[in-house]
DNA sequence: CGTCAGTTTGAAGCGAATCAAGAACAGTGG
DNA sequence: CCACTGTTCTTGATTCGCTTCAAACTGACG
């Protein structure tokens, strides 16, 4: 029985799902800062063709410049860093409705490889992210959500480095679903209380450095708990405040 | 015998270690875009008066508004993070040189406390930075510093994610060290191959994600491997080639 | 129906945490 | 100068969390 998702189904490489996509990244940004209808304009006008890629396809290498951002429309990204030997680490986690590849600082390079976990499709945000620099007094809540987005990959990547440093197998499992759940609420993504998640847990575990062998014993651990059930390439929340309870003990 | 560090000697109050301190100040900039000559003038008008905290201090509080940067002129601080039960993750360490407190989103907040791991001395970099946004083309290479600040900021974190997810404690600690070592010799502190090390091995611990216990044994191999020496509250890499063959190993 | 990626399970081993106690040291006050 | 104190470092014994290895199971897919 398959804990988490049957591989991901795959774009079929129409552009029909991308209302839904543009549903998440307005719902996205709309929950960093909400939109007036010059915001809602540019968005509707100016955000780029999208594009398909396919599970494991590289966005953008280490160290390439970060001068091609783009919305995930649909799918999962990441940064990962990789060892000599093998081993690797994912930084952080892109969701539909997220901005990849966004940096404030011209010349800016990708400090580390971005990485399609599974298909995905994008949206350039090339266009909204030029005529926001150019007009910031004109799109104002565009302006706070690019630098809400900043923060928030700086908050992301120090609740990473605390689930690594200092918290244990089931803690990093608990903190990072509720991370992920979060987000996909805020991104209006995965409707009811739970979310797609297409993951391996070959590669939960190189997000929270741990075997897949114990991503396993762990989920299996949380499903025993009623913290998450797990259905069809979906994780549940049966009881937020159950979740919420768990969290409080370690953040 | 102490393997690292006598407790910190304790500034005196004295503010004549400034010019040391600048030197660190000047190096570590300096190192990151060569600086023109308004540059360095204003960074000997503009900077700020010292100041002195005790070890313990709370520099910044979590969440507090980021105005005040100051960069380290002699002591060693940090970023961290508390959990409830009293476990707690570094994300970064601030030896003299570095900018602490600095952002440049206006409104920015504390995303973890700042805290004086030893007594420290700080100057105001409040000025200087203000200068330098109001005028940037005139001081092109300290806007550069600053950006490059920032990346080194990133990246420093990103490391952090990689050393406590995928990595073995010695593997940790030699990746830390030779970190610490790289930033120390480009601030022009701590002479020769080796620089001053003021923390205690608990505070190693809490960086790394290890035990007391377990850096100093981690330690303890690396100087029967000749990969460190400590003498007097330093670390000394008799052999950075030695060092280098270690790294290359792991990242 | 065979293949393959992913999940699941059990057994054994290892790396690091924990516990507990002692040694070395810095700072303090007599 | 020396006894006293508290912190830090050190060491050994034990425990525990997680990894590794190996094999079976499941479901999707051609």
């Amino acid at each position: 029985m398959n804990v988490i998702g049957p591989r991901e189904t795959g774009q079929t490489g129409l552009t029909k799902s991308l209302s839904d996509g543009k549903g998440a990244i307005l719902s996205h940004l709309q929950s960093l800062s909400s939109l007036s209808d010059d915001d809602r304009d540019l968005l509707a006008s100016a955000l780029g063709p999208s594009a398909n890629w396919r599970a494991g396809h590289e966005l953008i290498a280490y160290d390439a410049p970060l001068d091609e951002p783009v919305f995930v429309v649909s799918g999962w990204a990441c940064r990962v860093v990789n060892l000599p030997d093998g081993r690797r680490q994912i930084l952080d986690f892109y969701i539909p409705g997220d901005l990849v590849g966004y940096s404030p600082r011209s010349g800016a390079r990708a400090k580390a490889s971005h990485l399609c976990l599974t298909n995905v499709v994008t949206a350039s945000a090339r266009e909204v992210v030029r005529r926001v620099r150019q007009e910031p007094s004109r799109y104002t809540a565009l302006a706070g959500a690019l630098s809400a987005i900043e923060d928030e990959t700086d908050k992301g990547l120090i609740d990473q480095v605390v689930r690594t440093g200092r918290m244990l197998a089931h803690e990093r499992m608990i903190h990072l679903i509720a991370e992920l759940y979060r987000r996909h609420r805020r991104a209006g993504v995965g409707v009811a209380n739970g979310f797609a998640m297409p993951l391996t847990q070959e590669t939960l575990g190189d997000a929270v450095g741990l075997s897949t062998v114990h991503v396993n014993r762990v989920l299996q651990q949380l499903r025993r708990e009623q913290i998450i059930k797990t259905v069809a390439g979906r994780i549940e929340i049966p009881d937020p405040a159950l979740l919420a309870e768990h969290l409080r003990l370690i953040r």
